[in-house]
DNA sequence: CAAGTGACTTTCG
DNA sequence: CCGAAAGCCACTT
């Protein structure tokens, strides 16, 4: 193991904070890593994603872009997948794919992160 | 150690 | 609204 493992803390801390993510509500990259206790690593969270094992239960899908755009191209069946996923959840979303953020921005609550990250 | 890469974000035009 | 450019940080080569 060369790789994947090299900081299992903070690996944790952002598959941790993606599972805290209610059903229904989606949180972008930023959002997760600034919960995490990690602002400015977004593009970590997406390289934990990409790495996630596959015995590891995690809602990826509810992770979307800033922007409410999916991570994954238009059209891919990753992205297909994601969009039917929310769409099951109730996420409602543009015909552009984009993830209608203004309603399903998730907003997590003072108790949910005491509980959740226990700090 | 330098350069390349990425499931990102923000700003500017 | 959309595309390009710069900023960003950890990992890989």
């Amino acid at each position: 193991m060369t790789y994947k493992d090299s900081k299992p803390n903070l690996t944790e801390r952002i598959w941790h904070t993606i599972t805290l993510i209610p059903q229904g509500k989606v949180a972008s990259y930023g959002k997760i890593a600034d919960l995490a206790g990690v602002p400015g690593r977004a593009r970590y969270v997406g390289y934990c994603l990409r790495n996630t094992p596959e015995g590891l239960i995690l809602p990826w899908y509810r992770v979307v872009k800033s922007n409410g755009q999916l991570a994954f191209s238009s059209g891919s069946e990753m992205a297909k997948k994601q969009t039917s996923l929310l769409c099951d959840e109730g996420v409602t979303m543009t015909s552009s794919g984009r993830v209608n953020m203004n309603d399903n921005a998730w907003n997590p609550d003072l108790d949910t992160l005491l509980h959740g990250l226990t700090f």
